[in-house]
DNA sequence: GATGAATGAGTATTCATTCAT
DNA sequence: CATGAATGAATACTCATTCAT
């Protein structure tokens, strides 16, 4: 039995799925263009070309929604690094492909960027938002302190506390995006992620 | 008959100037317990034990009392670094040094640097926030390129693009700060900035 | 099965214009109540029985209640009088019965009066609401007009200036009104419009 | 003893009267600017240069200041109007005259009269107003009733009613008034009366 | 599933008035 | 007399959320 012949629900059973996608989008530009708070459930209404009752159908709330499409956004990213890490080379070159992925990232998505910090902060304030971050965050510094321990180890880097500058390093680039979105004139992520990353690897690499 | 005694006029002229204070430093504590936008101005009358009325004759609305208590945080700050900048030593000191007064500077403040993030990520959607904002991170990377590039020609380090490893590094303490805010049990911003400054230092010193 | 019985879509499409009404007689009993300035929205909300976010679901604001308000009134009150010069009769009958006219529709809405006069006041210094009564004004003063000219034309009235003296038989009914409005028991507008209006065709009679 | 050494007491006792005229002109300006609704008191503390307190020591509040101010005004006009009717002349002419006389007091004042015109309509709903106007225009109608009576003793008039008509008189006069305020344009004053005086005159004259 | 009218607690801001100096 | 800081009740308007159709 196939999906097209499913006799009950509607016939595409993902277009449950597409409307969520739908609204995600049109909350994305809204929120992209006036923050969270100054945007009101009426402009992702008007954005999404749906009606209230349909919002409030697929997601509980403004903050649901907020959740969810920043979850979204932090899935699709964690596939992307977890293929770097897979990758062979030695620890310098997951490094260096950490640094390119973080920028490449960053340029796809320079837009909504804003979305995304103002969702950290806010998660310094609301419990649910905190543990998705959190998570996330751990993950991250997880997978970067297993590059760095491993470089270690291969007697490629010199004795380091992994840990702390796993998360020093993901810190340069939440900074720099950060940065970025104040000043995108004054900011070149690319150039000062390159500096930064073969400063790192020449203190790092044992003599 | 001196100033002391002298019956007209505002016996303590600075009075202004405590208001002013007194309602800050409330603010200040609401903008930290709850977040900017949740923060009512009846919070912070409560919290000030003033009138509404007076909060207003004092500051034209919310925006400006946020601005100009972020404002008065920058100047305290700045003054810190620039210290920091005239005392003798190696490049490699005054980086620790940095480095150090950065740590001290956010422990001492930590309760509150989440209405200082907050304050950036308004200052994406906010002229004149941005503006201030912009300004002072311009002055704290030249201050640091200027470490960096002076070890340069002293033959310190190695030659490298200052201005962009100068962001990168104010990017790590922005970060690091930013993650301790939402993971305090997991982050101690005073070891993982000194890990990353070591290695950072050994990165550019010249061999 | 016919619309009656459809069972989607609004029931009576006109349910809308209904609360619309519904809603601009309550504001209308609360400004000659009042006055425009000093009845609030929550007066309007409690006279009307409705909730604060119903009326700005129907209208933008006070001021746009307002105006809508005098619109719909000026709309009846101009179907009356086009009426009048339809009707056959000289030109001294047509005078008498805009006179007539004025009298009935100032008796018939004494109470509320003051909320039309307070809206010409307030026009003075709003755009919108001057556009209103300019056009309204001007189309009266036209019509007036011709009935005068086409009495001169016919050599029913001596030659005069018909716009002019359009105008100030205007403002005698209005003026009437205003001061019907503020000294009820000394003004009989019926009466002073009478004695008005004989001179009036008196003075303008050919002999 | 001069002024200068008079011991007690301001040097010059009417200073105070000078305070209350200085304050009643920046009240006027500021009203016909922004109509009395809309003027804050702070706005006549800009316009007079003097201090909030100074404004509250001179007038019991701003109902009271827009109260003596417009009080003042009649007085003055109703010193004009007396003189009229002291002149010699026929009725006619007295009409004449009291067209003229107020015609010049409109185009003196023109640009204040709107304020006069809201003192009216809140005299609707504000019993102290109320008493003034009606006082005032109860003396008006006296004045021109007196007129009217006067030439229909002598024989220049035919017998009308002549309180109605002296109200219907001045309705001209302050409607017309009313509509040059909201369409200067479109409406000449002067024009207007002496059409309007003439037919007047010509109705009433005995053939 | 979808709609959009209805709700009402919540909010920043204003402003006439007071009163200590 | 004069000042201007202080007050706080008042007010227009917003917006997340609900629910009858």
């Amino acid at each position: 039995m196939d999906k097209e012949t499913n006799s009950r629900g509607p016939s595409r059973p993902d277009k449950a799925e597409e409307r969520r996608q739908q609204i995600m989008e049109a909350a994305l530009t809204c929120f992209s263009r006036k923050g969270f708070h100054r945007t009101t459930m009426d402009d992702i209404v008007a954005e999404s070309g749906l009606s209230k009752g349909t919002l409030y159908w697929y997601f509980e709330g403004k903050d649901d929604l907020f959740m969810l499409l920043v979850k979204s956004f932090f899935l699709e990213m964690g596939a992307d690094y977890e293929a770097i890490l897979e990758q062979p080379g030695s620890a310098s070159d997951k490094l260096r492909a950490i640094a390119a992925g973080f920028t490449e990232m960053f340029l796809g998505t320079e837009e909504f960027f804003n979305v995304f910090l103002e969702f950290w902060i806010q998660s310094a304030l609301n419990e649910k938002f905190n543990q998705l971050i959190v998570g996330v965050l751990a993950q991250y510094r997880r997978l970067l302190a297993e590059i760095i321990a491993g470089g270690v180890k291969a007697g490629e880097f010199e004795a380091v506390d992994s840990t702390q500058l796993a998360l020093a390093t993901m810190a340069v680039y939440d900074g720099l995006a950060f940065y970025a979105m104040l000043m995108p004139d004054q900011v070149d992520v690319e150039q000062a992620g390159q500096a930064f990353v073969e400063v790192l690897i020449r203190g790092l690499t044992a003599r």
